[in-house]
DNA sequence: GTTAGCACTCCCAAACGTTGAGTGCTAACA
DNA sequence: TGTTAGCACTCAACGTTTGGGAGTGCTAAC
């Protein structure tokens, strides 16, 4: 039994009604201002025999017998799924801000968290996009100076990772080049799965007296194609944001959250569990205890994935209070997905 | 006439204790803890004297009529400056991390930050060293696919950048060889000052038909050298620390401080103020409202300037309450410097 | 110069009363 | 049967009062 079929109409509008109120004030809502705010001219009176209807069926309850309403988790997540229409929600400066041009994956995702933060009030986060199964490009091989070679590594999307590897043998231009050319050969468009022990020793072989340095070289190629650069890549801002929500701010919560966007090791668990359950349209929202991180069960995350061209993804998310707007967060998530998608296709120049 | 000169050997005494346990309990002390705490042994009605005395001369005072008495900026400045000794304070874990080969200098100093804010309880900021006046090192630009260019550009210190340009002319291998050459010859070991308009236009004309490859790689040089890559790279860790004290954690503090950790162009001003009155030792501290940022007069700020050989340099910071443990975080400090040297210099591999 | 003693100040926390918003229930009404 | 007015009741929030305790400054005696 769907949760529309135990409401009627009119509860359904009175919910309506409590939530919206709440999200705006934040204060428990009575039936007075319910009686008074919508358009169904009924006595507070008969509002609140709805009202204890829904207190009744768990989608709304008291903080204190004698106090107004506020909404549970499951009436946010009824409003959420069944009432809530977007708005159409302008992100403003988003181009001006993406067009210009930005070189590094690294600003832009900055750049995005930043903005977000802004625009929505809340706090925001972003992970760098995870290169999974992506395919190796390019290995250039460099004489830096007489002790050092520079290895650059491109992978599929055009993600760049370089090292400073030492030379302990002789190495001279020419077998530099032949490195390179033996490298490019047997691993240019390979998997990391595909790179086995046969390529690999392969390759040794042919290498000869630079084995060694073949060696150091996948080390890093698998690194650079696993993307575990061991930090996780992860920005946020706006974290300050959530002082503006005072049942957010008092100094427990707000250090345990403040901690927790911090801790990016912590998000990292939020981002897998949106990978794993992912829904249709990519964007996902938890409301309380449905957060996969325990620090946040006072507040309510909405996540979306966004692709970076070449099948790379990341996540995006907003957390703030439970009583957050829901419909702005949502738009303005679809609205800069769809703008980054554009301009990001365009930019592959 | 110095601060030496007004206070006898008790009166400093006295002042010692008053500090150091208020540093301890952030409680305003009275003068029977005091009677009590040092082997002076006299009674609180002369602490009283004493303290009236040490509170007319400016080093503490009342936060009220009848509570006892907390320093004041002036006061902790005299302890910094002349009664403090330094503490030999191990930092844990320090060479397990750095020894564990850090190829990225950006994670070396996300992971120092860190560190410092685990050991000393407060908040710790880094900032990347700046590459002002760096000579350039090596240029080489590949062709990673048909239509892209890859540049990689190594500064003295060994900070590299890459980008990618579009191809716009055709380009064959050899002279893409050509171009390498060219470039290398022309703007090795030569600092953003030297490469002046006759180095450019000289290499222009050889460049001949790619001469406006030449001109974007330039241009990224240019960025290189100059470091600006936009966002000013300044990490921060254990913002949350300041929770730990109550002084600092009241709603709009407390935002307002985390909120200067996270727009790190705040930041920026302190680093530069660093700089500018750099005094000898290199470890600065500011109290209260010697701080070059106005949301931090409530805190104490010690900086130090870290060496990255080859003259790259970057500032530390440890931001706490004004109550900092100043022993504990300036040995540190002088500790982490030398480490981080003496590692440095050896991993010059 | 040092100390004991005392009156005084002021913060803090608990106790108390008041207020007002909001509820639940009942009885009357359409 | 659904709606409404009315009323008693509850309870958080707020302001006031009160007592205690920590600490001071001053004075007088040692």
């Amino acid at each position: 039994m769907s949760d529309r079929d135990q409401l009627d109409e009119r509860k359904v509008t009175i919910l309506k009604a409590i939530i919206k109120t709440y999200l705006e004030t934040g204060e428990p809502v009575g039936s007075r201002t319910i009686s008074k705010y919508t358009d169904l001219h009924l006595s507070s009176a008969t509002i609140r025999n709805e009202m204890s209807d829904l207190e009744e069926l768990g989608y709304i309850m008291q903080p204190h017998t004698s106090a107004g309403r506020i909404p549970s988790d499951r009436g946010y997540r009824f409003y959420v799924d069944q009432i809530m229409q977007e708005k159409e929600e302008e992100v403003t400066e988003i181009k001006d801000m993406i067009l210009k041009r930005v070189d590094r994956v690294e600003l832009l995702l900055k750049q995005m968290a930043k903005l977000l933060a802004q625009n929505t009030n809340y706090a925001a986060m972003i992970s760098a996009p995870q290169y999974h199964q992506n395919k190796l490009k390019f290995i250039q091989l460099s004489k830096v100076d007489d002790e050092k070679l520079l290895v650059v590594i491109v992978v599929e999307g055009n993600i760049i990772k370089n090292t400073m590897i030492p030379i302990h043998t002789e190495l001279d231009d020419e077998g530099l080049l032949n490195l390179n050319i033996l490298l490019n050969n047997a691993l240019n468009g390979l998997t990391i799965e595909e790179i086995n022990l046969e390529v690999i020793s392969r390759m040794k072989v042919q290498a000869g007296p630079h084995c060694d340095v073949v060696d150091r070289v996948l080390t890093e190629v698998a690194a650079a194609i696993r993307g575990d650069d061991e930090d996780l890549q992860i920005y946020t801002s706006g974290a300050t944001n959530i002082f503006k929500y005072p049942e957010l701010s008092d100094g427990e919560r707000a250090s345990k959250l403040i901690g927790t966007l911090e801790q990016k090791d912590l998000l990292q668990g939020l981002i897998d569990d949106v990978n794993s359950s992912e829904s249709g349209s990519g964007i996902q929202v938890y409301i309380g205890d449905e957060a996969p991180v325990k620090t946040m069960k006072d507040c309510s995350i909405v996540t979306a994935n966004y692709e970076l061209g070449e099948g790379l993804r990341g996540t995006i998310g907003i957390i703030g209070p439970k009583r957050m707007d829901y419909e702005k967060v949502l738009s303005t998530l679809r609205n800069l997905m769809t703008q980054l998608d554009t301009i990001l296709k365009k930019d592959e120049r």
